[in-house]
DNA sequence: TATGAATGAGGCTTCATTCAT
DNA sequence: AATGAATGAAGCCTCATTCAT
């Protein structure tokens, strides 16, 4: 029973990864259900048993990444406490899209930007981790600022938000230019700005 | 004759504007070539006998927008002279989407992150419109340094890069928030980033 | 369990054969997967659950009637192993169009004269069965080479090839003057030249 | 005037021999009209200036192999009158496909096994042709058997029967077997058996 | 005589989803 | 928990044909 249940636990896992990857490689609606289930060695209507639609997969694929961003164990440092550790978040970025030859963007932007018009719930999903994200960045930067470390001019969030947006930016240069440079460049004039607010 | 050949442009411009629209607003795959044709009221069929596959008019929609930038006709300043166009440049673009409801970010990078992993016509396409407005930025910059007003530090071409990024990452996140706070700080920032490097 | 399996092989099968008449009676290309559907009470978009494609349909006629030639289970007798046999190759033949009003030629010779200059693997699937004909007549002639009960001048191989061409143009000739008089005249001189050589 | 009737004569012709050619290479129903004009770089729609339709068409070009028939001019020796004309009548059709590389049969068999059994029409054209070939052929086994040449159990219906359903038969093994052994070996045994009439 | 725009039916194929077991 | 057959709408595209000039 528990044996089965877990197994089931591990076929709906698999679905997911799959669906994830593939959503990330070719968008959501280029993934057809029958090729998250070739591709994940699924048979077909097993679908249908764990999820109860196309778009209840869509948010499972976005709840995976908010566990993943809140768990820290993304391939993106996430948790940020340094100087070093907002260099780390903005280059992690750049060397994830490098490692799949800058033929992808941000997972979360792109699934967002084909779907956040006409589905509120994606839009919502992605907020949660961006909001998440966001966070993380801009609590760094309250601290710094009660420390007497930022400058009083510095807005915590709307850095943040500039923080986000250039990565996203970034990454979506780096694909149309299938070349890291630009997003190199990006994330490099990002940093001096964010740091020049440093005290 | 020519009211012929015209009519037949007219048919022709209608369709490509009917999509390009439909495409801004709900993205291309999610654009069926029904439904371009129902929304412009054009017969079925007359598709066929202007362009040769839905490829073929995502090309020609973003030749549109490859034209609309060289002409300067767009709704946002692109031929960048000052300190002042550039300023616009960013907040023409912000504005652009806010007047949309937020519900929409650059129709370029959309197309571009939706398809240019599969679709290298697209990549290409979207590559000239984005060289042509960082060649403007970057032409600006130049000038200056030139003229000795920017500091020998900057890097007009990085510095045109992270424009770019930054307005297509503050464009996508204003969709995902549904709010123009966020790309309005962001290009807020980069603009406070560009003008740090003026003498 | 087993009958579900069945049912899925029966609707499979009726497709098959659905498609096998009526690329008999009409063509191939005259055919559309629509009509194989409704003749055969098949639902639609059953087809692409059991067939890839409607080349792929095409295959596997074609392999039913390879394995139809190797069951001997055909209107035709195949197996030759006496000159009566041959006979009756040859009037089997002429007696499946009268059957048929004289308006259809041989299923593949018909599908071949359609389609193999532009589909290799109708090529292929056509002459294997041509390929089992041949070897069945071949072998008998041989058979009786051996026992010296054939002309030493007479070529097996050579003989095969122009009894099946024999058959092809003795069929299409029927159909074309609608009339079973020339085939017959043509299958019967066939086997005069055939039997001239029998010691 | 005159003028411009040749010229649409001359169109006219260019689309026929267009059609003539498609329609033996790749088969009628895989031969559109949008196909033929552009081949022949004909504007659309004079094609409906000069043609009824498509069923028009074939009709014309079936029209144009009986015209070439009779007046002598095409590649085939048909105008029978000795033992080497009509070795010559077989041997031209195998010449004859194999300058296709044994890709194409007969024009004329190709076209009555697509559309005779739907189109009357092309039925009655085709046997039109072959009838001519017949009469020549038996006219000529006639001749013979009136001078004392020919053995008289010899039919010359039946045989002229047999040679036409021979040379059917040979040139569409030969494309089947993309090959042109098979379709010399039965000619020549078709000459053999014809010959061994004479006296 | 000639042009090319327009039409609409229909072809092949894919999709998300449900059913029966 | 799992299987795969079944469904029907819809997607992209091609076709033969007609219309307007």
């Amino acid at each position: 029973m528990d044996q089965l249940s877990e197994k089931g636990n591990i076929t709906r896992a698999r679905i997911v990864e799959t669906a994830r990857e593939l959503f990330h490689k070719q968008g959501v609606r280029a993934t057809s259900i029958d090729q998250i289930l070739e591709t994940s060695s699924t048979g077909k209507s097993q679908f249908y048993h764990y999820f109860s639609s196309k778009d209840d997969i869509v948010h499972e694929v976005l709840r995976f990444y908010m566990r993943i961003v809140e768990s820290g164990r993304g391939p993106v440092l996430l948790n940020i406490e340094s100087w070093d550790d907002l260099e780390r978040f903005f280059y992690d970025h750049v060397e994830g899209v490098r490692m799949l030859g800058y033929e992808r963007s941000c997972p979360l932007g792109s699934i967002a930007n084909e779907l956040a018009s006409e589905n509120e719930q994606v839009r919502v999903d992605v907020n949660l981790v961006f909001g998440y994200i966001r966070n993380s960045i801009s609590g760094f930067l309250k601290g710094l600022k009660s420390e007497g470390k930022l400058k009083k001019s510095a807005d915590p969030d709307a850095l943040s938000d500039f923080s986000i947006a250039t990565v996203q930016g970034a990454l979506l240069l780096a694909k149309v230019r299938k070349d890291g440079t630009p997003a190199e460049n990006t994330v490099k004039h990002a940093l001096i700005h964010l740091k020049s607010f440093a005290k």
